[in-house]
DNA sequence: TTCAATTTGTTCGTATGTATC
DNA sequence: GGATACATACGAACAAATTGA
């Protein structure tokens, strides 16, 4: 269990990382402290000590207890001079591993270090893996955000990250509320080709599995709906169904129920390969075969489109391609040569999990 | 004027630069300290806070305060830094990414920092990664070695991690050249588990696929071989196929003529679950169908043993519990405290590949 | 310049928790 | 298990430096 003291300088400390005590501006006095706390004096004197020994605080007697910036330029963190930080979601699963994989092969060959940090799309953990990348002192950062679509707590750490001048740049997805630049792939384009070919093919009523937690679910809903309004079709909004990463396990349960209701829909374009893969299955406990009963649409060509009983139709990714440029971005930057936001095109690749409908 | 405890500090600093008080020795408890100087706990606690910060002395709870001499290499590696280097052969293959998952995880749980290269099973590039793991300072390595069963040109450096005092531990394999403690699955044990299986469904004739530039691969032989003699069996070395990282692409191509020849053969023992999945298809393309004409066994239990059209029997693999527990195991060791090695038992998994056959 | 208020520094006392031997 | 030794936490008092009225 954490003490008390270690508490107090654990807040103190994020409240350092995230600008709220400016570097340089006194903090509360002991006695403040000793009342925000609830505690006796010795222990927010215990908690400073601590802060003071790492380097985030300076005391001055008789004045204040002052914000430091010392941390940065010890001998304590890793030589900070050519280390990328990168955060993302997740490590090991789905596309993840070969995004990180072009990180850290572009990064080597250039003498840059990579310092790793994933936050299971937790904003807690976030939190906790931005406060690292600051106390480590990198010289850039790439980011995968973190439920991109919800609202975001610690835009104050990116904010931060800007005023130190360390270059951040995010990837496949962005915060809206930040202008932070960012290499994505174009996820309008891709829910627009994936329900477009689905029409082409003679479907006329699709249905949409997308998560809504992030921003890319959000554009390939967009797409989705832009093809409709091309074919100057209407959708059911009902045969829109969403999901979170919390609510992941649940979504064939309550999709099975409606699914059997509606009749018509013949097509459904899913949010990834995952989710299509794992559509396909629950559909075969339906007694229901793809793409003879249904045809299903995924995303991203990750290595699940090829692996099950039926090799997906899905839209291209550039997977290390997207890290690679990731790593540029972020290496030109810390050399202050700023340059764009970069996306990526995704392209349409046809396997087996689409029919041909003909009336 | 000076404070009571500044004087308390320097005279118990006099009494250590005058051996009064000897380097690994306890110095007198609080209580008595106390007494002698006629002052408060707090006061004498004050003092010693002083002169550990100071490195002349060093707490161990529950035992007392000992004389320590790291004043005398400060500002050396000696530093609270809180990285762990990890070099693996590869990121993005296999079960790479749920072993990283693992140790990312655990280290970033006690606030420790991963520094994360890859080498592609190329010595080469392992130096280079041992190279910057040395200049950044990282506190802690763990590593995958890099072609491990053949002579590797970097001892030289993991001997420096030695003699600076960083501890390093080897994760799936280790160099035999080298005593640095690892922490492994008992390949034999996988190996033989494997063959017997296979004996026990009845196959007599038996033919082996292995990589032979890894420890994993020569332990996984040993199996295969240790099998054969408790049965009393002489295997043709013939049907023993290597293969290394460079030749891996054409091994099929040989198997398929000797395997062609070699007509009593019924089961075949592989490396690993990827090179078992590529001899399903590689028989597939011959006409021979598993397990219907062979039995094929793999290892590791990747997300490959089910992905494919045949479902895989295999050996388990710890993977995230390996990482976690060699983020452990330097976690500790980062403290001083050191540990032993450890060794996972793996256990037959057994799904569709293997068929029983009665004469 | 002085003075009072504020803030950190030093020192005492006491009680309880927890690790080690 | 009990004694020892360090760890955490509370409370109180006065000292010393700074700040601003």
């Amino acid at each position: 269990m954490k003490t008390k003291y270690q508490v107090i300088a654990d807040e103190i400390r994020s409240k350092i990382l995230s600008n709220e005590f400016v570097v340089g501006k006194v903090i509360p006095p002991e006695l403040q402290l000793q009342k925000d706390y609830g505690v006796s004096r010795h222990t927010v004197r215990e908690a400073i000590a601590l802060l003071v020994n790492e380097g985030f605080l300076r005391k001055e007697k008789g004045s204040g207890t002052y914000v430091d910036d010392s941390y940065q330029r010890r001998g304590d963190g890793v030589s900070s001079s050519k280390t990328i930080g990168v955060i993302t979601t997740y490590l090991s699963d789905y596309i993840f591993p070969s995004i990180i994989r072009g990180i850290e092969q572009k990064l080597r060959e250039n003498g840059y270090s990579l310092l790793l940090a994933s936050t299971n799309n937790d904003v807690d953990q976030e939190r906790a893996c931005l406060e690292q990348m600051l106390s480590q002192g990198v010289s850039g950062l790439i980011v995968e955000p973190t439920k991109s679509n919800q609202y975001n707590p610690n835009l104050a750490y990116y904010l931060s990250f800007k005023e130190r001048g360390i270059p951040v740049v995010m990837i496949n997805a962005y915060y809206e509320e930040l202008s932070v630049p960012f290499i994505c792939v174009n996820d309008t384009k891709a829910g627009y080709l994936a329900t477009k070919h689905l029409f082409e093919q003679g479907h006329q009523h699709l249905a949409l599995i997308t998560k809504i937690d992030d921003l890319q679910g959000k554009y390939r809903m967009k797409g989705f709906i832009k093809a409709h309004e091309e074919m100057r079709t209407n959708f059911d909004p009902k045969n829109v169904y969403t999901y979170t990463t919390e609510t992941k396990a649940q979504v064939f349960e309550t999709l099975r129920e409606k699914l059997a209701r509606e009749q018509e829909v013949t097509g459904i374009v899913c949010y990834n390969d995952e989710v299509a893969q794992g559509l396909i299955q629950a559909l075969a406990a339906m007694g229901k075969r793809v793409p003879e009963d249904y045809s299903v649409i995924g995303n991203d060509d990750s290595f699940l489109s090829t692996a099950g009983s039926v090799k997906l139709t899905t839209l291209s990714h550039p997977k290390e391609e997207l890290g690679e440029a990731a790593a540029e971005w972020i290496m030109l930057a810390v050399q202050q040569e700023m340059t764009g936001n970069k996306i990526f095109e995704p392209e349409l690749i046809i396997r087996d999990s689409v029919k041909r409908i003909t009336n």
